[in-house]
DNA sequence: GAATAGATATACATAAATTTATGACTAAGC
DNA sequence: GCTTAGTCATAAATTTATGTATATCTATTC
């Protein structure tokens, strides 16, 4: 007798438990009861031949395995989203909906404008937008389109290099009438300064070339890029914002014009599967336009 | 009203009838009925809000969009696959299966004693051996460990190089003894030539240097490379193989020693989720010495 | 041309899974 | 200390899905 092959519910409701962290929860999340998740992980344990979760009546907690397992569900639920993306509208017509991935303040405050244009054009396709600093696994189809800013490193994916976003120091003029307008790097020191709270790479590279400070100089430290905007625009002090952002608004002033030296390379990415996909090759070459356009601006 | 999210059991199902090509073939793959199998399609056709299947009495042809979806419910087996055989043993015991994908020859000819040595060491670790001369994705997870024989493209991958395995022309001793020795390349238009079939980028590289013949040449045609390697073994004629194989077979002749100019760059390729479990990297860890002793003894 | 094998589709009884309802337990807030 | 909200576990009720049996249709074979 083979043990027959687990049915792909029970990975379902496997993986809604280890992200919910309790059966009621994820009888919740998946639209089932909390009895029934708990019989599809016993079922499953019982398959595998492994203990999955320690039950206590705070939640489940899960085991080893159950941490090495989750990968590979999470893979079969990505799979299971593309798929229903993919089956949202005829790849011949312009309908269905595309899922485009971008860092926050590209989502905030570029691609608005792009997307509405598009949405002109092609209004039966929708569009969900997934914003965070990490970057989505295309590969995996979390996402159809990303807007990256490091050159991709998977190969077999179709990208497009859009150009170099240029990155400045900027500050809100009202802040500059009040505390003067700091004429060199060094004088920067006297200032409100606006960064980051955790080191990520790109503070390193700057700081190596001694162009920026460490964690203690900042007067406002947030790690979302879109805060950091928020308190320039606010007329907090003084941070590092998109070139192409502050001319924008007639009330930020770009300060020791081209001293900063460090740039966003910029690129377009997309599964190669998806050419075939008419909204998606459309949504793809409107977004290089749009933002090749919005890069010319800033330099 | 949100239109619920479809089970993954309809996925499944739906995969099956892609693979079988009718409802009762599905059936019997899953160890469901027809009407099961039959009612699984429907109901996913009604969630997605498309047709999957033209029904017909001679089983079902798959629409369009059927076609479009079939890769994320392939990645989704993948997947499923992947989990079962990450849950096949505890990732800290050297004990499950892991599972190893290489050309046929490489399978067939290369590795069996490598493994044997492996298995003396790792009683219980089962390995599945996957022998296709299309490289199967190791990003999907088709199968743990991968001998490639071009350089990895796909970034992201645990790659190791290990050498070039250099090929021969070679031919039999009993055929030489009939049919003579070729003293040169022209030579060889007198012989039986054994060669492939259709032609592949190999044999593209090949002719372009002039080292090789058209289809039309070749007395023997097969694009296995093993019933290539038979077919010089049986002295049907004059064929190519890995050195390191002939020479194991004192029968076997090396013609036209250093002639060919075509050599096999050796790839062991790995996921790098997989480093992880202790299994899968003692193997990957003891192919890369057996096989590395192979190209070896082949130079 | 009839018989066969393989396919889908439908009807209905049955088996299986889910929900509902309940109990027991834990942690936090008043 | 008692209430409240959260959890898991269990047993009975019900819904749901499955399997069986049958009808039908179509190529293929004798």
């Amino acid at each position: 007798m083979t043990k027959q092959e687990p049915g792909w519910e029970l990975y379902r409701s496997f993986l809604a438990v280890l992200r919910e962290g309790s059966l009621s929860a994820a009888g919740r999340a998946l639209g089932l009861t909390q009895p029934s998740v708990g019989r599809h992980v016993e079922e499953l344990e019982r398959a595998l031949g492994a203990s999955l979760f320690t039950r206590s009546p705070q939640g489940l907690t899960p085991t080893e395995t159950a941490l090495e397992l989750r990968t590979h569900a999470e893979v079969m639920a990505a799979a299971a989203a593309a798929l229903l993306r993919a089956a949202s509208g005829p790849a011949d017509e312009v309908a269905g909906s595309v899922r485009v991935t971008a860092s926050v303040v590209v989502g905030v405050e570029v691609l608005p404008p792009i997307l509405t244009a598009f949405r002109r054009d092609h209004p039966k396709v929708a569009i969900e937008l997934s914003l965070s600093n990490e970057t989505e696994d295309l590969l995996r189809r979390d996402a159809d389109i990303a807007v990256r800013m490091v050159r991709p490193t998977q190969g077999a994916l179709v990208a497009r290099h859009l150009g170099v976003i240029a990155l400045g120091l900027h500050a809100h003029r009202s802040y500059l009438e009040t505390h003067g307008t700091p004429a060199s790097w060094d004088d920067l020191a006297n200032h409100s300064l606006i960064g980051f709270d955790t080191e990520t790479a790109v503070i390193r590279t700057l700081r190596a070339r001694g162009r920026y400070f460490g964690r203690e100089h900042f007067a406002f430290r947030a790690d979302s890029d879109v805060a950091q905007l928020a308190a320039i625009r606010a007329g907090f002090g003084v941070g590092i914002c998109q070139v192409g952002l502050g001319r924008r608004d007639p009330d930020l002033v770009h300060l020791l014009l081209g001293t900063l030296g460090f740039d966003l390379d910029t690129w377009l990415v997309m599964h190669p599967d998806l050419k075939s996909s008419r909204r998606v090759r459309l949504l793809y070459d409107h977004l290089a336009l749009g933002l090749a356009d919005y890069i010319r601006n800033g330099q």
